[in-house]
DNA sequence: AACGTCGTCAACCGCCTGGCC
DNA sequence: GGGCCAGGCGGTTGACGACGT
């Protein structure tokens, strides 16, 4: 039985474990009440616990919808890929996964696949793919009708090298707004192309080399899974911009 | 057998949010 | 607008069993 610390107000409370007679009662108060006002079903039942304590046993073990038994194979997929996706959203998670609860998520990815992200982690990291974008000065200099979509692949020493440039402080990355290109079509349509890469994929923006600090010329960059990825994504909005409206402007 | 370590998971804690008055 | 309350959420704790030494 878990012995957790009881303050003076709540003495009267039990806490730990539920017993099984515990369980019938709350389950014969939730059938009466339904699952809302958990304070007036704490009381009327004449449990001693709170509110807060019986609609986390409710939903997390009680309740008739919940799956019990382990996670499956394909549940596990799910549960990587959307924590990929939205990080320790738990309850978002779980509710992709008909039968299961936030607990139940949080748990086993704790247990599970804490490991195994971080371990992908590392290799992704390895695997980054640096992926250039065109600056403002190609939109000047270019000819014809379209920007030829062009990307380069460097080496991990390299990425590295320019990655040990750039500000650490991610609030930084997108902050295009302070110089002369604010709300131009290139820093629209690099907006856009940032917010068309997917979630489960972090975009930095590098300075060109020489001049980190000046965000005018720089290079989005996104570390990817795997390099399946790159042809998946990104590569509609930004390359297709009208250039000839933007030396207009400028 | 005894002990230590580790993994699992139920339950709690504290903070936040939204609704109501 | 502000206070109060219920409920939701993510992080943390601690009991317990499995396993290793």
């Amino acid at each position: 039985m878990m012995a957790y610390k009881s303050t003076t107000q709540d003495e009267t409370l039990r806490k730990g474990a539920w017993l099984e007679e515990e369980d019938e009662l709350l389950v014969t108060f939730v059938t009466i009440f339904g699952q809302r006002r958990w304070d007036s079903i704490a009381k009327a039942s004449g449990l001693r616990r709170s509110g807060k304590s019986c609609r986390l046993r409710w939903l997390n073990y009680l309740r008739p919808d919940l799956k019990h038994g382990r996670i499956s194979a394909e549940e596990e997929r799910i549960i990587l890929h959307l924590h990929q996706r939205w990080g320790n959203k738990w309850s978002k998670i779980a509710r992709k996964l008909p039968g299961r609860t936030d607990n139940e998520v949080k748990n086993y990815w704790r247990s599970h696949l804490r490991k195994t992200t971080l371990a992908q982690e590392q290799e992704n990291l390895q695997k980054e793919i640096r992926i250039v974008a065109p600056t403002p000065q190609d939109f000047l200099t270019q000819e014809g009708d379209q920007i030829t979509k062009t990307w380069s692949f460097e080496d991990d020493s390299s990425v590295m090298e320019n990655k040990l440039g750039m500000s650490e402080d991610s609030t930084d990355i997108f902050t295009l707004s302070d110089n002369a290109f604010a709300s131009s079509p290139y820093e629209t349509h690099l907006t856009d192309w940032i917010s068309g890469i997917s979630d489960n994929q972090t975009v930095m923006i590098h300075g060109e080399e020489g001049s980190i600090l000046d965000p005018l010329f720089c290079y989005p960059t996104w570390i990817s899974e795997n390099e399946t990825d790159v042809s998946a994504h990104c590569f509609d909005s930004l390359w297709d911009v009208d250039y000839k409206n933007l030396k207009n402007e400028m």
